[in-house]
DNA sequence: ACTCGTCACTTATCACTGATAGCTTACCTC
DNA sequence: GAGGTAAGCTATCAGTGATAAGTGACGAGT
C-alpha cells in the first residue's frame, strides 16, 4: 500500500540502535501521514529499508514499538505543557490560555493525540494498557496538575482538590478534542466558536466569576 | 479464539433475513463479551452456526455490518434519553438528571458508546464516516439537543443557540465518559465524586447559579 | 408426481496481516 | 587470515477480511 523506498546499507557492528531509532521515525511519520491504524509492520520496514522481520529484533511486537511511539506523543504534549507560567495576565486568561495549549496540541497532531488518548489495544480491550504508557501519562498529568495548580495555588484547600480538579479539567479538555477528532463528519458549529464557548464553559464551570478561585 | 457452536439448520426459502437478524444479535453479543476489535467474522459466523461467507450474503463487508450494530446503539441511547421529562424536579436536578442518564449508558454499556463515538476506521482514518452512522449519529443528537433545549427553554434567545450548547453540553459529557473508558487503568479519583463534581462543573459553567438560564 | 430454477449455503482460495524459525553475510577482533 | 557474532535475510506460519465457484434442498408450476 505504502511505497516501499531502496534497501538501506547494513549498519556497522555495534551501531544498531541507529536502525531501531530510524524505524521509531519512520512510523512516527507514518502514522501521521495515514494514520495508526492503516500502516502495516511492512510498510514501516519497507520505509526503512529493511525487511520486516528486522523490527522483531528491536522490538517485542507491533503494541510494543506502538508503545515507544505513544511515549513520544505523550512527551510532545509534555512540553508544550511543561514551559507554561502565568507571566503578566489575569488568572482567567491565563487558565484559557493553559487550557488552549492542550486543544491546540490535539487539533494540530491528532495521531499523536490519539494514540495518548484514544487509541484502542487491537486484540482485546481486556488487555492491559502497556505500563509504559501508564507511565509516560501518569508523568505528563503530573506536568500538567502542577501548572494548574500553581494557577489556581491561592485558593487550594483541601488534600487531593489539585488531583481532582485537574482530572475534571483534563477530561472535559479531552471531551471536545476526541469528539471532534472522531467524528469530523458531524456538522459541527464554527471550530472557533466552539472552542471559545466550550473553554468559557469550563472556565465558568471551575471557578467564581472573578478569576481563578476554584468553586464550592 | 472464540468457541465455535454447533451447525444452525437451514433456512427455508424466503426466510433468510432472519439470518440477518441472528448475525446481527450474535455480533452485539460478541463484540459487548471481547471487544469489537476482537471479533472476527469467523467468531461471528461460528457463534450463528453458519460459514464465514455467508456474511458477506448479507452485508456488504465488516464494516457494513459494524455500522448496523452501530445503528442500534445510537438507538440505544435514544431510547435513554427520549423519554426524559421535567417532571417535578427543579431545573439544576433535571438538568443532572438529565446528564446522568447520558453518562450512566456510557459506563454501563462501554461497548455500544465505543462503537457510538470512539471507534477508528480499521483501514486509515481518512475513510470517511459510514453515512449510516452519521444519520443516526444525527437523529440521536437531535433528540438530546430537543430535550435540552425544552430544559432551557425560558432563556434560548438567539437562533443557534440551542445547537451550540448542545455540542458543548455532549462534547462536556463525552470527556468524562470515553477517556475513563479509553484509560481505565489511570489512577482515577472516586468514580461518583469526580462524576459528580463533573456535572457540577458543567452545570455552573453553562448556566447562572440560580438555575438554568445559560450564560451570556 | 416430476421438473427445474433459485435461494441458502458450502468449500476452496485469495491477498494481506503480525509473528517466528533458521539461515547468511559482512564486519571486527585477534 | 580465521572465526565469532551482530545484523539482516528468506521462507513460512496461522489468522484476517473478502471473493469465486460450486452444491443441494426446497417449493412453485405443470
Amino acid at each position: 500500500m505504502i511505497p516501499v523506498e531502496g534497501r538501506s546499507t547494513r549498519k556497522p557492528r555495534g551501531r544498531g540502535n541507529e536502525r531501531r531509532e530510524e524505524i521509531l521515525n519512520a512510523a512516527l511519520r507514518l502514522f501521521s501521514q495515514s494514520g495508526v491504524m492503516a500502516v502495516s509492520t511492512r510498510d514501516i520496514a519497507g520505509a526503512v529499508g529493511i525487511s520486516q522481520p528486522v523490527l522483531y529484533t528491536h522490538f517485542r511486537n507491533r503494541d510494543d514499538l506502538l508503545a515507544e511511539v505513544t511515549e513520544r506523543a505523550f512527551g510532545e504534549l509534555e512540553q508544550r505543557v511543561s514551559p507554561f507560567s502565568i507571566d503578566a495576565m489575569t488568572g482567567r486568561a491565563a487558565f484559557l490560555r493553559f487550557c488552549r495549549i492542550y486543544v491546540d496540541f490535539g487539533l494540530e497532531q491528532p495521531d499523536a493525540y490519539r494514540m495518548a488518548f484514544m487509541l484502542e489495544k487491537r486484540r482485546s480491550r481486556f488487555e492491559t494498557l502497556d505500563p509504559r504508557i501508564l507511565a509516560a501519562g501518569l508523568k505528563t498529568f503530573q506536568c500538567f496538575e502542577e501548572r494548574l495548580a500553581r494557577l489556581v495555588s491561592r485558593s487550594l484547600t483541601r488534600p487531593g482538590e489539585a488531583r481532582l480538579l485537574a482530572q475534571t479539567l483534563w477530561a472535559g479538555l479531552h471531551g471536545l478534542v476526541s469528539l471532534w477528532l472522531a467524528r469530523r463528519e458531524f456538522p459541527w458549529a464554527d471550530r472557533e466558536t466552539l472552542i471559545t464557548r466550550y473553554l468559557d464553559m469550563l472556565a465558568d464551570g471551575l471557578f467564581q466569576p472573578e478569576g481563578v478561585t476554584p468553586r464550592r
